[in-house]
DNA sequence: CCTTTTGAACTGACTGGTCAGTGCAAAAAC
DNA sequence: GTTTTTGCACTGACCAGTCAGTTCAAAAGG
């Protein structure tokens, strides 16, 4: 909505920043809304002249980073189509896709992956939305191959997507918290191989 | 040490049951010190005389359970060495004692991954050991595979561990709380398809 | 036996501090 | 002149940690 209005952009930009790291290194209810306003450079009350309350900046914080990284994923996996790739080639091209998201925005997904699984949260149904929006993406690259004759029918979709997507997702924070020397492609290299086969790959 | 005081070490159990619990749900510092003694049906001041303070309870919490989890982990790797088994039989053993993990201990596994990556907390030193002791049973079984020459020198021994746990992770908490009817031996399938190289593998 | 003492384990009311959210008048910004 | 931001004082709820006192099983003493 209201999408005139620049200058109330830019306070929710850099309060979204603010917030998103604050809250991936302590956790949400660790990060007090001072601390929030205090990082974004502005006064309290600005926090609560655009957001209703704390839980509603989070839930908008959540949405706008998982609609970016969706349109990601997205067009990866339509650029390698048009570039007449295979959908095992899409699946590679969206996990480096998923790594350069994670490697720009490391907050963001720290966040994520530490909310998603609570059970009993206020968010709890903008998380569900929001998962499946993620790896609804995945799912449908696997659903596209296997319809194609390209991916076994034995595969179970959902289940394969999950762990594809986690693969990436665990990978990809330790090579940020433990080994941030490695460079983006060493990560995919590896992931890559895995995904081909090329380790339990035997026979 | 100390074996003689069963009641204590009753009470003790009692909150980690708690604690756990409560802290999966909520996150660590959403929960209150109150609510697990009440869930534990004992005064607050009980927590206080078992634990020094509310960050030394979690730290001990994440102690016990990371050691059941690997030496479940570790016991599935030797059994499958004993009956003669290769390198990636025994990943796929670990795959599954994971998911049986997983499976009795959900609020456990929901807690690990949920604190895991957070940066700038007081326990931060616990959880780094902690990590270490989980994903290195499986970089000590792919190294003995690399050893061996039954897997590829090639492989990055530590990236292709984590990307592994997290498969595991992953597709197992997606389970429980979002597909809850698949029985154990789906998952295993499905994650035992992606080691074998059964999704991309094509050739 | 029975009584007394001991001390580990436990209790719960209390304290000092913190924090989400409010209210509002005045200043910027547009 | 309307929208947005500021600054700041204030409130009421909530919460980690403390502490003086209670409980009780078992050891010591008779």
């Amino acid at each position: 909505m209201d999408s005139s209005s620049t200058r109330r952009q830019a306070t929710r930009a850099k309060l979204y920043e603010a917030a998103v790291t604050l809250i991936a290194e302590q956790g949400f209810s660790a990060t007090t809304v001072d601390e929030i306003a205090e990082r974004a450079g502005v006064a309290k009350g600005t926090v609560y002249y655009n957001f209703k309350s704390k839980t509603e900046l989070f839930e908008e914080l959540l949405r706008h980073g998982v609609s970016l990284l969706t349109a990601s994923l997205r067009s990866a996996a339509e650029e390698t189509a048009e570039r007449g790739g295979s959908r095992v080639d899409a699946l590679d091209a969206m996990i480096r896709a998923g790594l350069v998201f994670i490697d720009r925005y490391p907050a963001f997904t720290q966040l994520y992956v530490a909310e998603l699984w609570r059970t009993n949260r206020a968010w709890n149904s903008t998380l569900l939305v929001v998962r499946q929006q993620a790896v609804a993406v995945v799912e449908g690259v696997l659903r596209e191959g296997v319809a194609d004759g390209e991916l076994s029918e034995d595969i179970d979709v959902q289940l394969t997507a999950a762990a594809l997507v986690g693969m990436v997702l665990v990978a990809a924070l330790d090579w940020q918290a433990f080994q941030s020397e490695r460079s983006l492609d060493d990560v995919h290299a590896a992931l890559s191989r895995l995904l081909h086969g090329r380790v339990g790959g035997g026979r």
